[in-house]
DNA sequence: GCCAACGTTGGC
DNA sequence: GCCAACGTTGGC
């Protein structure tokens, strides 16, 4: 059975725009460098896991439209790029400590802003709003899911 | 820029 | 293995 995830990517970085500009609008996940995150990759995703993609540290954070796991994971291989401010002189090629998936944008949403979200009292469960949360990458249950996808797709439909 | 919260590092 | 110091995240 698919799970679903919440993906937080900095917009400056790689928006929800910038994804589905993407050819095949679909981007590799590069910099996770958080064990707990990296584990949830390795672990629990599979290809087809539904993701809510997520815009933070930015003007307005929040949900920015929904994708889809498109790869099984790999190495990530910013992590062998001197210079890069993923790089990490204790990862080789042989021994890579960090991995990535490819994320398949499906489409953008209305933004649905983290305020929204934390005055959502059925939300109140949802990892990500969960106080000293920095996890990059959070499980998202069925009910949570099913709940944030319907509203944003609501809304999309008018 | 501030700061709360959390993760990582390294000396012991 | 403990834990203080330090670094990072990320909202505000």
């Amino acid at each position: 059975m698919a799970r679903h995830w919440l993906m937080k990517s900095e917009p400056q970085e790689c928006s929800i725009d910038d994804a589905l500009a993407a050819p095949d609008a679909t981007v590799p996940w590069t910099g996770v460098r958080n064990y707990q995150a990296r584990n949830f990759m390795r672990d629990d995703m599979r290809v087809g896991d539904g993701v809510l993609f997520y815009h933070s540290s930015c003007p307005e954070p929040g949900i920015a439209g929904i994708a889809q796991v498109a790869s099984a994971c790999r190495p990530d291989p910013t992590q062998f790029e001197r210079g890069s401010p993923y790089f990490d002189a204790a990862a080789s090629p042989e021994k890579p400590r960090w991995l990535l998936v490819d994320v398949k944008a499906i489409q953008k949403t209305r933004l649905l802003s983290l305020a929204e979200l934390r005055a959502t009292p059925a939300l109140a469960d949802l990892l990500v709003l969960k106080k000293g949360s920095r996890l990059s990458i959070t499980p998202v249950g069925d009910e949570h899911w099913r709940l944030i996808v319907d509203g944003l797709l609501a809304v999309a439909r008018g």
